[in-house]
Parts: structure tokens; sequence; C-alpha cells
DNA sequence: TATCTGACGATAG
DNA sequence: CCTATCGCCAGAT
């Protein structure tokens, strides 16, 4: 049976967003090519954009800046689970 | 089936 | 630091 097929990059980068932790923070290309679809950074966000009930607060871009039009809400539920963030931007360490 | 869009990435100015 | 452009891919219409 055919379970609609488009599920295969949007499940694996579910599957992704799933397996991180709290306090964990990942960006767009390497949620792409931890789901196995190197190159397919837009079409995470796509798929964060679009799909409820995801970690989207853990995924930044590879600068390391928040999501735009999100950045406050962002910002607030990383430092909530112990990520550090300054000016707008995630830092590691 | 074709076309446009976008919560990206990198480079250039 | 910011904006603009090109290349990339999957989803939506």
């Amino acid at each position: 049976m055919d379970a609609g097929g488009e599920l295969d990059f949007s499940s694996a980068v579910v599957a992704v967003l799933k397996s991180l932790r709290p306090g964990d923070v990942i960006s767009y290309g390497e949620v792409a090519e931890e789901a196995g679809f190197p190159g397919a950074a837009r079409a995470v966000g796509g798929v964060l954009k679009r799909v409820e009930g995801l970690p989207w607060w853990r995924v930044v871009n590879a600068a390391g800046r928040l999501v735009p039009g999100h950045e406050v809400k962002q910002a607030e539920m990383l430092s909530a689970e112990g990520v550090l963030v300054q000016n707008g931007k995630v830092v590691r360490r």
C-alpha cells in the first residue's frame, strides 16, 4: 500500500527532530543531512513551518540566527531549555 | 504537469 | 552589519 509517498522526506525530518533532546540545537542543513536529504535545507523549513507538533525552536540557520518572525519566542524556548542566546543568535558552549 | 513559493546556504557588494 | 543574487530541494496551488 502506498501510504502517501511524500512522507519519505517529511517523516525523515520529523524523525530527526524527535531524536533531538532538550537543550539541543541544530541547523536546517544539518537536519536535512541527518534525514538523508543533504541540500534540502529549504524543504526542512517548509516542513517545520507547515507541520505542527515539531520542536521548530531547536532549529536555527547555519549562522546560528533565530527564525525570522519567531525570534522572541524561539529565544525564549531555547533559553528555557538551557541554550544560551545572545542578540538573536545561538551560542554553543 | 507546470509554475511559484519559502522558518536555507553560501558568496558578493 | 545589511541587502542582493544564485543554487539547491520539497511542498503547495
